[in-house]
DNA sequence: AACATTTACTTAACAATGTTAATTTAACAA
DNA sequence: TTGTTAAATTAACATTGTTAAGTAAATGTT
C-alpha cells in the first residue's frame, strides 16, 4: 500500500477511480472488521489503513453502516460464487450435501465474516438496496440451496408429506447454519463439552438426510 | 419507581442494600439492551432511569461489559428454571421433545435475552465467573439438556451408532438454536421468502427426532 | 492569461459516550 | 469535636461518529 507522499490533493477523478477508492476503503475496513469486529474499529482507522483522513470516507459512503453494508454485500457474492461449482455434481442428493459442507466451510473458515452476514444485527440484504441480483444462482446463496433442493425434490427423494421447498430448504440452513453459529458464538464457552465441530456437523448432515429423505430402498 | 429527593445522599449501607441496588442497576440496564440493544444504551441512560448519576453504576460493577456479564447470569438462571418443569414428563422421548419446544419458545418470546446470551460476541458462561452452578440441572440448562439426553440414551431408543451424549445434545441444540437465530437474525430480511417460523421448528424437532432415534417397531 | 467553479481532499469542531478524578455530604468512631 | 469512611455527585477526559469550514489543484469560461 504505497503512501501519498506529503500533498497530493485533487485532481477531479475517472468514474473508475472512484470505484476502485471505494473498493479500496471496503477491503480496508473488512480487514479490520473481521478481525476486531465492527463496533471496534473506527472510521479513523480505517481511514489511517488507506493513507486518507477520516472525513475522506464520507465522501463515498453515507456513513459507518454504510460500508459495513458494501463489504457484506460482496461477501454474500463471494458466497455465493464459491458454491457454485457445486452445480456440477451430478447426483442432486450428493449434490445438496455438498452444498453444506461448502457452506459450513465458508462459515468457518470466516467466523467473522460469517457473524457479520448472519448473525449479526444489521445485515443488508434486502433485494432493494443490494446491488446483488436476487433469483441468480450466481449471485443469491439462498436461491441457489432453493434450486438444490429443488432438484432432489423433482427426483422425488424427499418424504411424501414433504411439499413445501421454500420450508425444506430453511430447515437445510437452520440445520448447518445452527452448528457453524453454535460454534462461532460459543465455542469458547468453558461451560459446555464442546465435541470435534465436525463430528456436530457431520451428525447435523446425516440427521437432516435421514429426516427429509425418503427410505432407501 | 421512586425519585430521590433533591439530595439525599450517603449513609452506610448493609449488604443487603448494596445488592438491592445492584439487582435496581441490573434490573434497569436489561429493560433497555432488550428494547434496543447493548451498544445503543448508555450508562447515562440507566442511570436515569433509576434516578443515579451515570458513575454511581460504577461503584457497583467494574464497566458495562460487567453489567451486562450479571444480566446474562440472571438469565441463564431463569431459562434453566424455566425449562425445569419438562423433567416431569414421564415419557423420555416426549420430555426431550417438549424441552426444544421450550427452549424455542424461550428464543422466540425473548429474542433479544436469547441474541445476548446465545448469538453474540461476549458472553458469561465461563464456570469461573459465574454465580451458577455447572452440572445442576436447576442452574444449568445445558445439563438439563444432557440429562434429558442421556435419558433416551438409557431408555436404548437413540440409533446404535450414536454413543456419545454430548454429540447428540449438542446437535439437538444446533438444530433448534439454527431455527430460532435464523428467525431472530433474519426473518425482517425481505430477501429470502421465509415460511412460518412454527412450521420451521415443527420440522427440524420432527427431523431431528427421525434422524436420531432407532426406527420405531 | 485571468478568474471563477468544481473536485478531492484536509483540518477544526461538535455532541455523545465510557470512564476516571475531584468534590460533596452525611454517618460513624475516637 | 474531629477525623475517617461511605455513597453519592459534578467535572473532566479521551475517543468516537459525523458535520462544517477551509484549501489547493484541475478545469471551464471569458
Amino acid at each position: 500500500m504505497l503512501s501519498k507522499l506529503s500533498i497530493m490533493p485533487p485532481k477531479p477523478k475517472t468514474e473508475a477511480e472512484r470505484q476502485q477508492l471505494r473498493t479500496l476503503i471496503i477491503d480496508a475496513a473488512r480487514e479490520l472488521f473481521v478481525i476486531r469486529g465492527v463496533e471496534a474499529v473506527t472510521m479513523r482507522e480505517i481511514a489511517k489503513r488507506i493513507d486518507y483522513s477520516a472525513t475522506s470516507i464520507y465522501l463515498h459512503f453515507a456513513d459507518k453502516e454504510a460500508v459495513l453494508r458494501a463489504i457484506l454485500d460482496v461477501d454474500m457474492l463471494a458466497l455465493a460464487t464459491s458454491l457454485k461449482t457445486i452445480l456440477q455434481i451430478v447426483d442432486p442428493v450428493e449434490r445438496m450435501q455438498a452444498l453444506g459442507q461448502g457452506y459450513a466451510e465458508f462459515a468457518l473458515s470466516f467466523p467473522n465474516h460469517y457473524r457479520l452476514m448472519f448473525m449479526a444485527e444489521r445485515h443488508p440484504c434486502d433485494p432493494e438496496k443490494s446491488s446483488l441480483q436476487q433469483n441468480n444462482a450466481e449471485q443469491d446463496a439462498y436461491f441457489l440451496l432453493k434450486t438444490v433442493v429443488n432438484d432432489v425434490f423433482l427426483a422425488g427423494r424427499f418424504r411424501a408429506e414433504l411439499q413445501d421447498v421454500d420450508l425444506i430448504a430453511q430447515t437445510i440452513w437452520a440445520g448447518v447454519h445452527g452448528a457453524c453459529s453454535l460454534q462461532i458464538a460459543m465455542a469458547c464457552d468453558k461451560w459446555v463439552n464442546w465435541t470435534e465441530i465436525e463430528a456436530r456437523l457431520q451428525l447435523m448432515q446425516t440427521v437432516l438426510i435421514r429426516g427429509l429423505l425418503r427410505e432407501s430402498t
